[in-house]
RNA sequence: GCGGACGUAGCUCAGUUGGCAGAGCACCUGGUUGUGGCCCAGGGGGUCGGGAGUUCAAGACUCCUCGUUCGCC
């Protein structure tokens, strides 16, 4: 078996969803993978050891948020973030780009790169292909990102078609300045993922896919979903760009998503999924269960001595009541974070799991209808 | 005992020359998608301490009364 970093290897398919292997310099992830978000370095409220009792097996960085705090250089001293964070599994960081859409009321986009106004301190920095290429490989990560452009969701033709033009040449850039036989060789063994974009339209879409897919890139991703669109057009496009992106390289649905979201992406043929929700909800009190989304704030479970989920068996959902853990919230104790994020980490971690070995016995759909049905409402 | 100040939503308080009783917080219900421990949307809440009077109309003006508080005897 081809163990070397970057190697993707497909064990097994069903339908269009697929269960492999994407081996990193830091071990293999299996996939489908849910990817927790650690942007500034911790996922938070957890510790390395919780993640790993969850059975994380890659965790998300942000080069962006790196960059400005501690910064990369001071980081790349410790020895890199692994080491930094005491954290030895892979590692995914993102290139910046989604913090342009994101903090969009301190950046400018030009040519050359995006035009940062940092959220801390207001001061200035240019964030360019390279650079963010930099900063990622001082990061040590096992997984970089190209640096894209993610357009609002409303973004006319026009403008997209000039959009994934830049993206692209941005893409092209990006290779050039750290090819292959430099990031996936040495000390340091950084796979290269390209985004493609397209807002809203499918020709779009397509000529964006069409336009990176041909280029050496270890990964493909889908960026720019799950910006404030409809659920249903969101799947639509999901449904038109998966099937387009190589066969035999990983597909990454970035920022994505719900659980309906994430099997859905799977139903479509993605591999790799990340986002900050079990993780924000989490804190903000919303919990998933195998009873649908659960708000522990709510009156109703002020005295109800029941677990939040009695299907799961997660140190939260074995240990602590309801009541308990609504008034952890209503109290705002810091356990309330750690508790609730251990459990939607566990759920979201435990669904990929389980879409995975019903991929490999070949009953996925089966298990994508369950969780239909359990977020109703929420379907396309 | 005398004098003053204050009594308005659960809390802290606005409320203009008298003209539909408000805010912040709290509470209740949603939302949250490549994370600023945020933020957004909606909602329930009032015998304006009590009573009487003036007035077309009183939270506001007048009188009485109860309570809190400060000062002075």
């Amino acid at each position: 078996m081809d163990m070397r970093p970057g190697h993707f290897q497909i064990e097994a398919t069903d339908g269009a969803a697929r269960a492999g292997a994407l081996h990193t310099g830091h071990g293999a992830v299996p996939t489908p993978i849910f990817m927790p978000v650690g942007t500034v370095g911790s996922v938070k409220a957890l510790a390395p050891d919780d993640l790993q009792a969850l059975n994380a097996r890659i965790i998300l960085g942000n080069t962006y948020h790196l960059y400005l705090r501690p910064g990369d250089e001071l980081i790349a001293r410790r020895g890199g973030l692994h080491r930094f964070a005491a954290w030895d599994r892979p590692i995914l960081t993102d290139s910046g780009g989604y913090q342009a859409f994101s903090l969009s009321g301190l950046r400018k986009i030009s040519e050359e790169g995006v035009l940062f106004r940092s959220h801390l301190d207001g001061s200035k920095h240019l964030f360019t292909p390279e650079k963010v290429l930099s900063i990622q490989r001082r990061l040590g990560s096992d997984i970089m990102m190209v640096l894209d452009e993610c357009v609002p969701y409303g973004t006319d033709h026009a403008y997209t078609a000039e959009s994934i033009k830049l993206t692209t040449r941005w893409a092209l850039r990006s290779r050039e300045a750290f090819p292959a036989e430099l990031t996936r060789g040495g000390e340091a063994y950084n796979l290269l993922f390209a985004i493609t974009q397209g807002g809203f339209f499918k020709d779009l879409r397509r000529a964006s896919v069409e336009e990176l897919a041909p280029l050496d890139f270890d990964g493909f991703a889908i960026g720019g979903l799950s910006v404030g669109e409809p659920k249903a057009e969101m799947y639509e496009l999901l449904a038109h760009t998966a099937p387009l992106l190589p066969a035999d390289k990983p597909r990454y649905l970035m920022g994505v998503g719900t659980p309906l979201d994430i099997m859905t992406g799977i139903a479509n043929g993605v591999d790799m999924f990340d986002c900050v929700l079990p993780t924000r909800n989490a804190r903000n009190g919303t919990l998933y269960t195998s009873l649908g989304k659960i708000n522990i704030k709510r009156r109703e479970f002020a005295e109800d001595d029941g677990p939040l989920d009695p299907a799961c068996s997660c140190y939260c959902c074995r240990t602590f009541s309801r009541a308990y853990l609504r008034h952890l919230y209503v109290s705002q104790e810091l356990l309330s974070f750690r508790l609730n994020s251990l459990h939607n980490l566990t759920y979201f971690l435990d669904l990929m799991t389980r879409a995975r070995q019903s991929i490999l016995a070949g009953s996925f759909n089966a298990m994508y209808t369950t969780i239909k049905a359990l977020y109703p409402g929420e379907a396309a």
